[in-house]
RNA sequence: GCCCGGGUGGCGGAAUGGCAGACGCGAAGGACUCAAAAUCCUUUGUUCGCAAGAACGUGUGGGUUCGACUCCCACCCCGGGCACCA
């Protein structure tokens, strides 16, 4: 593992300090020196910070505001992760030295502790969610303890406190009311490990996100939020965000927004009139559709009155084709499959020609229209199914250069395409769409947000189901008669304590069981009606969490707060690109629809205008996992090393927006600084020495470290103090002021030792990270003495030292006359010099 | 396949047109010590050379430039996102 460390926190009365004497110190103070032991001094700062409120802002009347948020972490398994560590310390980081700068720092922290992930835990190890929840809560708390952080203790928030459901669960009502909620019968995902339906961004590459198991689909009635109505704005308001550039791309991704046409076909040969209108992003490729394919899904499959000669046939493969999942539909390098319906044809409206119609399910229901118009010859997947069944392809498009090769994809001129012959393919996606009389239309990869879950810890789903008004037709929404919410006044709906809490797995949460709970009067008839007795995805309960940490007193104003103003949108948002497309992307839609509402007004309903995503701590190029047994636990070496030490060497191993290779033999290097910045400070135990000022050395790493914090290199940040101290303790003797603003400048990262050195080494009486934040002078920038660098063409030859005032001239002359320069010209004429003010010459012969 | 990152000593990384390898780890040698640990000092990209010094060197191949890790073109490899989305 690690050294042992036995000289820190294992000795508590060891005390003489000689043998970490170095050369800078004073004999005659020996016998009053002490080592450094963050053991010590840690947990004595962390009460001491939080009796005197550091870190509590005056979230009334504060006049700078500075809103640190961070993702809050969901606690489960062991307790918390170094990887948390990491994403908290580097936010910490930044909001600490806004603090020196004179901001009224905000940096609330809580538990997102509903959910999948916290109850599957808790019945791995055989305990009752809620008794796992109070274990938990005083573990993690704890631990955000430790780690020394700048937390806003006194506004901590817990998810699964009803306190907070209360409003998860109105969340969920003003979702109702505005119509963005529904409960509808289709093809969900389904994980059969933990037994509940799944959003479609909980599922990766097929599996689930949680525990990996591959997801099928199962036809269940659930209830989803209408996401995909916000699909514009939450993709065109990207553009104006200043997120990790990462984290949009995921998004656009995601949210997957093309623009085409839907065109209608008439169909030939059918009983009854029909029509099949097909999505597509080449209507300019019209002419070249050869027939169309429907997907497996499609309605017009499973309308009787549809006369399909080989109609079994049909039928036979659809069924086939649905109940596969998703993975094994899209299986990479699968054969194309698909079966004709005979006796039916459709006209391509531009040719008048009857093209044959198909189902295959390489097309998708769930997308567009559920049908297609195959141009084989101008489409790779339609080109494979053509040549696969042998059916007829066209060329309509011709680029400048080398077009024999089909399927061409690109875009050129028309050709085969009647009066739009030559006509640019660009111009014509929109004329022949006209002239079809298509439709120009938007489709969105998106899906709604699947919302319920069959599980028990969670927020159940405040609404309530009347038979009664179901058969009256009644009810509060078009389309969904017997569906109540539950009244406002009656929030929370209590999550019970059930002793049977496990997933069921027959499609229902456990609370199903629980007559106690279900059994409801109908809101709006009195009769006895049944809950909803599923619960809220947890994504739900951390879609509006930044709102709550500003009140959680009054539960009342939770999510209408006067404080929102103040504080809203948040300064900096810190967190995972893991939720590039869960939390990020809910967390956004809800805060579009609350401004909808009226209820928030942030600029474009944006509240998170800065976003960066952290890193991923990994160990030994590997990714942690308890499985192969690398995980990294903090307070492991917390306890051996001092969490001063751990939060410098999780900044140190690389910039924090790239994340790193936790390493334990680089801990034992941020040791040894943090005991030479001990030790130094020993040093000024005696009054101040009057020592000349480092100069140019301090106010440059004074700009440096600012401008470092500001763009997250923490790395180059510790690197710039770590020269620092090197310089300093190269000289004869270092002015106080001087070491003061070293300590200053080290404070965000260490913020024990640097308080322990500025109060009780130098007495001082307020807190060092309430200091202003040290100024540098730009006239100090520079020393007095440059290096210039001598080239010949190209090739370093020489560097001689010269005073910063020098000129062109100076430096030319100097340059020529310098003894290995002369050497590689080997008395050739310079052609011509090149100077680059105050760093370099080169001459070109 | 498309879209984002990235590829630099033994290792983590630094430098975004101007001394490549800052800072740290590791390693080697030395001081202190009975000894070890700790601490301090020195060295540490590769090759040639006693040395002065020289040549080579940032994934590969070209190019632009007085000068390229940095800019341009083509390609290879690694990580991530999307993917039968018409």
């Amino acid at each position: 593992m690690f050294p042992p460390k036995s000289d820190i926190a294992a000795m508590p009365d060891f005390k003489d300090g000689i043998a970490n004497w170095n050369s800078f110190g004073i004999g005659s103070m020996m016998e009053n020196m002490s080592k450094y032991r963050p053991a010590d001094i840690e947990s004595k700062w962390q009460e001491k910070w939080l009796k005197e409120s550091v870190y509590e802002p005056d979230l009334d009347g504060a006049a700078r505001p500075f809103y640190n948020l961070m993702m809050f972490p969901y606690p489960s398994a062991e307790g918390l992760h170094v990887g948390n560590m990491y994403a908290f310390t580097g936010a910490d980081i930044y909001g600490r030295k806004k603090r020196m700068e004179g901001f009224d720092v905000f940096e609330p922290i809580g538990l997102d502790g509903f959910g999948i992930h916290s109850e599957n835990y808790a019945m791995k190890i055989g305990v009752h969610p809620v008794d796992q929840a109070k274990r938990s809560e005083e573990h993690f708390y704890e631990q955000l303890q430790m780690i020394g952080n700048g937390f806003a203790w006194n506004e901590r928030l817990e998810t699964y406190k009803p306190e907070y459901y209360h409003w998860t669960q109105w969340l969920f009502v003003q979702m109702w009311k505005h119509g963005l909620a529904y409960r509808k019968r289709q093809s969900v995902n389904w994980c059969p490990k933990d037994q509940t339906v799944l959003s479609d961004e909980q599922v990766e590459n097929g599996k689930c996100e949680r525990c990996g198991t591959v997801v099928v689909k199962k036809e269940l009635e659930q209830w989803s939020f209408r996401i995909t109505k916000y699909a514009d704005r939450l993709l065109d308001n990207l553009e104006k965000l200043d997120w990790s550039e990462r984290v949009k791309v995921a998004q656009r991704n995601w949210i997957g927004r093309s623009e085409g046409a839907e065109i209608r076909f008439e169909v030939a040969g059918s009983n009854a009139p029909a029509t099949i209108t097909v999505f597509t992003t080449r209507p300019d490729t019209l002419f070249g559709a050869t027939y169309l394919v429907l997907a497996p899904e499609h309605e017009l499959i499973a309308d009787r009155q549809f006369a399909i000669a080989n109609r079994d046939e049909v039928e036979k493969y659809a069924a086939e084709a649905k109940s596969k999942n998703n993975e094994e539909r899209s299986e990479e390098g699968r054969e194309k499959t698909g079966v004709e319906l005979k006796g039916v044809t459709a006209i391509n409206p531009a040719t008048n020609e009857e093209i044959p119609i198909w189902v295959a399910d390489y097309v998708l229901g769930s997308y567009g229209t559920g049908a297609i118009m195959a141009v084989p010859a101008h489409d790779e997947r339609d080109f494979e199914f053509a040549k696969k069944f042998g059916l007829p392809m066209r060329q309509v498009i011709v680029s400048g250069g080398d077009d024999a090769v089909l399927p061409f994809i690109g875009t050129g001129a028309l050709m085969d395409s009647g009066k739009f012959d030559g006509m640019d393919s660009e111009a014509a996606k929109k004329e022949i769409t006209k002239f079809v009389h298509g439709e120009m239309k938007m489709q969105y990869r998106l899906r709604d947000w699947l919302i319920s879950r069959q599980r028990y810890w969670g927020p159940p789903i405040p609404m309530i189901f009347c038979e009664q008004c179901a058969k009256a037709g009644k009810g509060e929404q078009p389309e969904m008669s017997g569906w109540y919410a539950v009244p406002e006044k009656d929030l929370p709906v209590l999550l019970p304590y059930v002793e049977n809490f496990r997933p069921t797995g027959s499609g229902v949460s456990p609370l199903a069981s629980d007559k106690d709970f279900y059994e409801a009067a109908c809101p709006a008839c009195g009769a006895s009606a049944r809950r909803e007795t599923d619960v809220s995805d947890t994504f739900l309960d951390s879609a509006w969490y930044y709102l709550r940490y500003l009140d959680p007193k009054n539960a009342s104003a939770a999510v209408n707060d006067p404080r929102v103003k103040r504080w809203l949108p948040a300064a900096l948002y810190t967190g995972g690109a893991e939720h590039s497309v869960l939390h990020l992307l809910y967390v956004r839609f809800v805060a579009l629809a609350l401004t909808d509402w009226g209820i928030l007004a942030f600029p474009d309903g944006e509240p998170f205008p800065k976003f960066r995503a952290h890193g991923l701590i990994i160990k030994d190029g590997a990714k942690m996992s308890k499985s192969k047994g690398n995980v990294i636990n903090p307070d492991e070496y917390i306890r051996n090393f001092g969490a001063d030490t751990l939060r410098m060497y999780l900044m140190f191993l690389a910039p924090f927006e790239q994340g790193g290779d936790f390493r334990d033999a680089g801990v034992l290097g941020i040791e040894r600084f943090l005991k030479r910045v001990w030790n130094m400070g020993e040093g000024f135990a005696a009054p101040g020495t009057g020592a000349r000022s480092a100069g140019a050395l301090l106010h440059r790493t004074i700009k440096k470290v600012a401008d470092d914090i500001d763009n997250l290199h923490y790395n180059t940040a510790i690197s710039a103090l770590m020269i620092l101290l090197n310089g300093l303790e190269e000289q004869q003797a270092v002015a106080r002021e001087d070491f003061e603003i070293f300590l200053k400048l080290l404070a965000p990262f260490a913020p024990h030792i640097t308080e322990e050195i500025w109060r009780e080494m130098f007495g001082r009486t307020t807190s060092i990270h309430r200091e202003p934040w040290p100024i540098y002078d730009p006239k100090l920038l520079t020393e007095e003495t440059i290096t210039l660098v001598l080239q010949v063409n190209g090739k370093v030859r020489g560097t001689i030292s010269l005073p910063s005032t020098l000129t062109e001239e100076e430096a030319k002359t100097a340059a020529l006359a310098d003894e290995g320069v002369k050497r590689a010209l080997g008395g050739a004429t310079p052609k011509k010099i090149i100077y680059v003010e105050k760093k370099l010459v080169n001459i070109v012969v």
